[in-house]
DNA sequence: GTCTATATGCTGATAGAC
DNA sequence: GTCTATCAGCATATAGAC
């Protein structure tokens, strides 16, 4: 009974640690976000925070992982069943949604790789990889198949990562340039109209 | 005679200060950058890159600005003349020419960028919104006249804009998938045509 | 212009009372 | 588990000799 009312705060409190650490880490980046300017924003006190998670590194460790499982969950699948078209529709789909729900976890992951992929383990390149290797088979098969344009397909995949991370990225210098403060419904669904059509289209898969 | 001299002399340790803090910004950040490294790197005393900047904070406005008069030379001209299918060639070229040829300018504004572009001058930001706007209707132009496909020209530049940069910012993503160490002129000339195609396709200028 | 030595301030991390 | 007080280390920046 008790120890499960301990395991409720405990997670409640990671929980605040991670949502707070990870827009500390995107805006001061990993030297400059501060263990106080975590807990201040987590609403706990400093020596908590450094009690749940014993040092700095750890709670960036803890918000990359969280961010690796969500790009994990939220990647699509492509699946040689569904045809070129479907799932390239699907793929561009799935990645806009991921995006602009949490764009936080797209700079975290955007400026680790930018930085080098220091803090990045071996087995998240090795996986990527795979995955990679993986779907550009299957466009391949489609591609021999006559089904779609002969377009090189690893490509494919870095220009549809590109396009649709951009947005969450680089929402900064997006909606300036939009004249916006932020992403209305409207906007999110035009950018993915305009995406899914433009890829369609590069892959002659669209008039 | 001596003036002259001096001039050099403050010339040639500015230009080494910069394009070691240009390295260490990238790759630690702007907090975790130290001057120590930076001198290091420049091999000069840390009180001589003090002496040249006065403090930190004006090293990395000068990156920043180097940054961005580099991007403004390198961005390539859209005119109405061209039409668009030379003058999309023409464009996506040169973006994919600047990324390859100074990444680590690439990477300095995109980590700028995805952290609020804190440091960033207001006329930066204005006179990108100009740019845009100005381009779009040249685009927009030609989608009247029937010389392109109608598509929205303001996320056709960012969709130039990221799938270009992509290649300098995440080049250890990249090169990880595709099993190099770096770049090979093949490689450049691969993706340029990949891209050129692409895109010329998605804007109906091409088969 | 160059370089050494040092002051000053901040941050990560811990010790220990409650 | 929570929180206060504090230490140790590091980085910026400056002072001042050469």
């Amino acid at each position: 009974m008790q120890k499960k009312q301990h395991k409720t705060i405990r997670a409640k409190s990671v929980e605040k640690i991670l949502a707070a650490a990870q827009g500390e880490f995107v805006s001061q980046g990993y030297k400059g976000a501060t263990v106080q300017s975590i807990a201040d924003q987590a609403q706990l006190p400093k020596a908590n925070v450094l009690y749940y998670f014993k040092n700095k590194e750890n709670i960036y460790h803890a918000v990359l992982e969280q961010t690796l499982n969500m790009w994990d969950d939220g990647i699509g699948d492509i699946v040689p069943e569904d045809g070129p078209k479907l799932a390239i529709e699907k793929f561009v789909r799935a990645k806009i949604t991921m995006s602009f729900k949490n764009p936080q976890a797209s700079k975290i992951y955007a400026m680790e790789i930018i930085q080098g992929a220091q803090h990045l383990q071996d087995f998240a390149r090795t996986y990527q990889r795979q995955w990679v290797t993986e779907k550009a088979k299957i466009f391949q098969h489609w591609i021999n198949n006559g089904e779609m344009q002969c377009v090189d397909p690893v490509n494919l995949i870095f220009l549809i990562w590109s396009t649709t991370q951009h947005y969450a990225d680089f929402d900064n210098q997006i909606l300036t340039i939009m004249g916006n403060s932020h992403y209305e419904q409207n906007d999110i669904e035009h950018i993915t109209a305009f995406l899914t059509d433009f890829i369609l289209r590069g892959c002659g898969l669209k008039q």
